[in-house]
DNA sequence: TTGAGATGATTGCATATGGAAATATGTCGG
DNA sequence: CCGACATATTTCCATATGCAATCATCTCAA
């Protein structure tokens, strides 16, 4: 007998690359994004004044601070974010999305949500899809601030 | 309503980026190996005559080929796979998993497993397991050489 | 109030990775 | 057989990324 867990964790880890692989080339061929870069925005819409900060957004990405800080230089230099400081806490320097920003997140977002869409289209139920999503959703039960 | 396709592959990359960098850490700690090189020699251990082409491995591990040279460098010198020319085609150059390998690899194997028992190990049924792996295994239906 | 330790952000450095180019070899039609 | 095109591998170059070090700021206890 196989050990479930590990079946489950090795078709996961194959999945996600796949579909990575096959996501960043037409998410960048259409809004120039990056699919992380994409991610980082589709946070930021979804937070509490539509900014967080870069510690809070490396969490959310599973990625390093560092990363985050070269992530939104180029983000920031077209506009789709800007940078505030706390009044409360001179170390904070949140990373607010623009109208720019919301407007191309909107874009990419449909994109996303196509791309989806043809990566399940043969051979999916649709209730076969909803319960794949609950199962992969308990995963991140325990974690904050979870885009859907 | 939401795009269940849609949500489904965010919740997916999401998993599969927080098991990554769970992993990374331990797998590296144990065994010196990072996933993407376990990966490999458990495909290689999987392979007829346990060896692949470098084309074939980077299709299997959704990488490219120039990535499967630089991974299977330091692989080589550890002596944990060897290399192999195909007598009816010059240009292959068969990457082969050596015994020393062999015997890397079935450890490996175990520390994935206990780190895949881990990640489920609280507030899921076996059942749950068993399906999500299923449904995750659909997902590379189309796909040849599995590991799983 | 003050000093020790914690936290947020950035930068330097080393490594990882993809794509294009270069090279070698194979295949196929004429 | 020959030339055009395809395929496998490697290398070059640019980019991406994590970690450690650094700096600034905050928190908390004495």
């Amino acid at each position: 007998m196989t050990n479930s867990s590990f079946s489950a964790t090795i078709h996961l880890l194959n999945a996600a690359a796949r579909l990575e692989e096959r996501f960043a080339g037409e998410l960048g061929a259409v809004h120039g994004l990056a699919l992380k870069e994409a991610l980082l925005l589709m946070h930021l819409e979804r937070a509490t004044k539509q900014r967080l900060s870069r510690v809070e957004l490396a969490k959310r990405l599973s990625t390093s601070p560092s990363t985050v800080t070269r992530l939104t230089l180029p983000l920031e230099k077209l506009g789709l974010v800007g940078r505030e400081a706390d009044p409360r806490d001179a170390r904070l320097a949140y990373v607010v999305l623009t109208e720019a920003g919301r407007r191309v997140v909107t874009d990419a977002r449909t994109t996303l949500q196509r791309l989806s869409s043809d990566a399940f289209a043969d051979r999916w139920a649709e209730e076969e899809i909803t319960s794949l999503s609950g199962l992969l959703g308990r995963m991140a039960a325990d974690q904050a601030g979870n885009l859907i």
